[in-house]
RNA sequence: GGGCGAUUAGCUCAGUUGGCUAGAGCGCUGCCUUCACACGGCAGAGGUCACUGGUUCGAGUCCAGUAUCGCCCACCA
């Protein structure tokens, strides 16, 4: 045993066993193994150009907590590691880190160098150039994160890495496009879209967010065409006012309802729209009937929709109002003049400007009603955007997932039903959103850094782009790009020339790549042997804020393409508080670093914090606990030295044999119970429960066990009492090293390593098969009751533990008594007794005489 | 407005199917330099389980309602 050493520390085992395991393949999936053999994990790839923050530690951890026990039951565990390394955030910070704009315009410039320093202006540069720099940035992102996840002890199999913008992640993403457009799943449609004018970019439902902004409430009075006086209308989009086309009020609003079909001239405009009932118009909202406008939110778009109105769009897809040329078609007016003139001063203004402009003008046409009633309301934003979101009109394209369809919506909610949610109540979550779904899934991206689109269109002679008719390639071409590659039967020449051909410039959502994860990773049409032994995955591990968009998608995926849920556990981590309840986030400039926090409490300590946070559930952020973490990494790492030196050199051998003391068997049948429970947590991915109840008797072990039998364990009673002694702390250090491993790596695998062999990662998970059944466990209970009363007795008396005890009086019941007499020597020997005597009582109580002090 | 969680010691949290005087850690107080561990050990104090009713022999636990906090969704004229 001269390998422990005579400090034992946790500090700086992590280098050393991080190679070691790297070396020794520890975590390598064993690919041989059949599916019933298997445990396989979609691990959530973090976005590259973001930054890892202390939630993912949690999380992440979590994750592997449960990996671990799997492997140790003696699963082949698929635990890859995957990066989400396209889409915006990576574009955004390809911009700001080199100074650069992206330019489709540009062709490539094959001697562009990456600069030292940002440029500044930002230079345009092409796309093939923009897509360069971003894919060298994810990759050295990419090890920065990976570096963390080893520090943290995350057992991945580093053999099994994906990258989203790989050019696999990208056949995968195609190919599964083109069989979704080939069924009808995936469509493209010219219809208003939600769209961000500073990324310009359409967005989908699942990535909105309200946010509470300032406005004002404007009164608009619009004459009546009969000559019958006005209406007035309020708004907070006075803007939008000449896109105005109709006014809408409830049917059973008796003010307006014999204005119903009656007609307005819009002010300053003179366009004549009509009054419209509508049970989506609130009576109680501004005056109780509102202009419609194509479009200033998606309630118009559904009046629009619904009431077959006209379009007039003027808003552009920069944010800017677009030139209208009124009197034309569509734009008619009673005074077209007067319309050209105002609109006018408003043409090429972004819609801020616009509004103070259309607001003086109102004012001075003596339209505007009184002063505007400023009020704070929810306006809808891109989740990563900073400018509120429009509606454009533009063709897109998209994935069916039950918005338009009850048939299919209901086949999705019946996945998530089958789906195994831990917490379980987080499904509901999953239904809520499913159930309120108002259109299909929007994945196409007016973006440069993605998987573009597997398409080109036909451009007629007379040169009009067919887009009813795509060219699409086939799947053993890809992947392609179809801005460089040519499709069959053309050459680059007829590119964007009459009788040739375009290429779709869109690229997919992040999501469109990110819900086939499990494609992606368990290499489905590209590894078949592989496929077939991790497909259906048993966990997909994420966090609960993206269930309506990571977690949707990918069953709507394996849905249309399998006919089958993905995995069959989803697991549901909470979020990182801070101290004062709020939710951590990165604006915040948290200063803890997931590095810094590894490097100051160690990995084992920071993945005891993680372990303690319940499955699900928020969790505040806490030194404190990490330190408690320490306390039992470094409580391991004595306690094993102290127990083999007890034990002696063969303690290895030991493990597992007869055991004949009471007492001894009393520890072996309540390790049995936390075996079984742990196992049992660990089964349901309670991996908090299991730590608890292992670190409960841990510390019983070592605060009285162990003091109870050093004596006996030193030769005090004989041989055959200190063989038994022996046998029963290497057993219970041999099931402790295994029960903490998960949550411990570290330590227990240093730990293990100072008398076993081979990694206690790949040991056999404890099995209660292994202990004896018949100890009493109250044995111990009842031994740590009267030496907890002895010691009492020396502290109340101020002297040192090792004071011996005079005389010791235990009163208790008789079949307590009973039990006491079975462990009596060890009593005496840990308590430093003289005389011990008991009388029977019916409650318990000791009487300590001790010896007077020096 | 709809849905989902939460509310237990100063703090962070356990408390499985209702069952004796409600638990842990941290913090606090006191003691012990004890031959594994001072990055320690031993012990102690500290709670009318948010509130109001109800079911029950018995409620932190089940039911109804109230309050507060958090999250998700809807509302955006």
């Amino acid at each position: 045993m001269s390998r422990i050493p005579d400090k034992p520390t946790p500090d700086g085992l992590e280098e050393r066993w991080i190679e070691r395991w790297e070396s020794e393949g520890t975590y390598r999936f064993d690919r041989t193994a059949t599916r019933d053999q298997v445990y396989s994990v979609d691990t959530p790839p973090p976005t590259a150009s973001g930054s890892l923050h202390v939630g993912h530690v949690f999380s992440y951890t979590h994750t592997d907590l449960v990996v671990r026990y799997q492997r140790m039951t003696g699963k082949a565990v698929f635990y890859p590691m995957g990066w989400d390394d396209n889409g915006l955030p990576s574009e955004r910070r390809v911009q700001n880190y080199y100074g650069v704009t992206c330019d489709p315009s540009l062709p490539y410039d094959p001697d562009f160098e990456r600069p030292e320093e940002p440029f500044d202006p930002p230079k345009p540069i092409s796309r093939p150039n923009f897509v360069e720099l971003c894919l060298h940035l994810t990759a050295e992102d990419e090890e920065a994160f990976a570096a963390v996840w080893r520090r943290l002890g995350l057992s991945v199999d580093w053999n099994h890495q994906y990258r989203t913008i790989a050019p696999e992640a990208i056949r995968t993403s195609q190919r599964m496009f083109l069989r979704n457009l080939a069924r009808g799943e995936a469509y493209a449609s010219e219809a208003p879209t939600i769209w961000d004018v500073g990324f310009q970019t359409a967005v989908a439902q699942a990535e909105i967010e309200d946010r509470e902004k300032p406005g004002a409430y404007h009164r608009i009075a619009f004459d009546r065409v009969d000559g019958e006086g006005v209406i007035e209308i309020e708004t907070t989009r006075p803007e939008l006012l000449p896109a105005c086309v109709a006014l809408v009020a409830h049917p059973d609003d008796e003010r307006f309802q014999p204005l119903f079909g009656s007609k307005v001239r819009t002010p300053l405009f003179g366009a004549e729209v009509e009054i419209r009932p509508h049970e989506l118009a609130s009576p109680d909202k501004g005056s109780g009937i509102a202009m419609i406008c194509t479009f200033g939110d998606t309630t118009d778009v559904v009046w629009w929709r619904e009431l077959g109105l006209s379009i007039r769009a003027i808003l552009g897809r920069d944010g800017r109002l677009v030139p209208v040329e009124w009197g034309s078609a569509g734009w008619e007016s009673a005074d077209p003049d007067a319309a050209q003139r105002a609109y006018d001063e408003l043409a090429g203004l972004y819609l801020n400007q616009a509004k103070r402009t259309i607001v003086e003008q109102l004012g001075e046409a003596g339209a505007l009603r009184g002063e505007p009633r400023e009020i704070v309301h929810p306006v809808k934003f891109f989740e990563k955007g900073d400018r509120p979101l429009e509606i454009v009109t533009s063709r897109q394209w998209y994935i069916r997932n039950g918005g338009h369809d009850a048939d299919l919506r209901d086949e999705l909610i019946a996945r998530g039903r089958d789906l195994v949610w831990h917490p379980d109540y987080m499904g509901k979550r999953y239904e809520s959103w499913v159930d309120g779904l108002n259109g299909d899934w929007l994945i196409s991206r007016q973006r440069f850094f993605g998987v573009p689109f597997p398409v080109w269109y036909r451009i007629s002679a007379d040169g009009v782009v067919d887009h009813d008719d795509p060219l699409l390639p086939g799947e053993d071409q890809l992947p392609i790009d179809p801005t460089t590659d040519v499709p069959d039967g053309y050459d680059e020449s007829q590119r964007n020339q009459p009788g040739g051909f375009a290429a779709d410039p869109d690229v997919m959502d992040t999501w469109a790549t990110s819900s086939l994860t499990p494609q992606i990773a368990g290499g489905w049409e590209e590894d078949p042997e592989l496929w077939e032994r991790v497909f259906p995955f048993d966990v997909r591990p994420q966090a609960h804020d993206i269930i309506r968009t990571w977690l949707f998608s990918t069953v709507i995926r394996a849905h249309f393409e399998d006919g089958a849920l993905p995995w069959r556990n989803a697991t549901i981590s909470g979020f990182i508080l801070d101290p004062d309840r709020k939710k951590m986030s990165k604006s915040k400039g948290n200063v803890m670093t997931p590095m810094g926090m590894l490097e100051q409490y160690g990995s084992d300590a920071v993945r005891y914090w993680a372990a303690n946070g319940r499955p699900g559930v928020d969790t505040a952020f806490d030194e404190t606990v990490m330190k408690v973490g320490r306390r039992l990494a470094m409580k391991l790492l004595n306690a094993s030295k102290f127990v083999l030196n007890l034990a002696g050199d063969g303690a290895a051998s030991l493990v597992g044999d007869e055991v004949t003391e009471p007492i001894d068997r009393a520890l072996l049948a309540e390790l049995a119970g936390v075996v079984d429970v742990a196992t049992r947590s660990f089964d349901d991915f309670d991996y908090a429960r299991a730590l608890e109840r292992t670190e409960a008797l841990f510390w019983r072990f070592t605060d009285d066990y162990v003091e109870l039998v050093k004596g006996r364990a030193y030769g005090a009673a004989g041989d055959d009492a200190a063989r038994s002694a022996h046998v029963t702390l290497a057993t219970a250090l041999s099931m402790f090293h295994r029960l903490l491993a998960p949550f411990l790596p570290f330590v227990a695998d240093e730990t293990w390593s100072w008398w076993q062999d081979g990694s206690v990662h790949n040991a056999a998970w404890p099995t209660v098969q292994e202990l004896p059944g018949d100890g009493d466990p109250t044995l111990l209970t009842v031994a740590g009751d009267a030496l907890r009363e002895v010691r009492r007795a020396k502290t109340e008396a101020k002297t040192s533990l090792r004071t011996e005890a005079e005389t010791v009086v235990v009163a208790d019941t008789a079949e307590r008594l009973a039990l006491l007499a079975q462990v009596e020597a060890d009593v005496i020997d840990a308590g430093k007794i003289l005389s011990l005597s008991t009388q029977t009582a019916d409650e318990f109580s000791v009487d300590v005489t001790l010896a007077p002090k020096d």
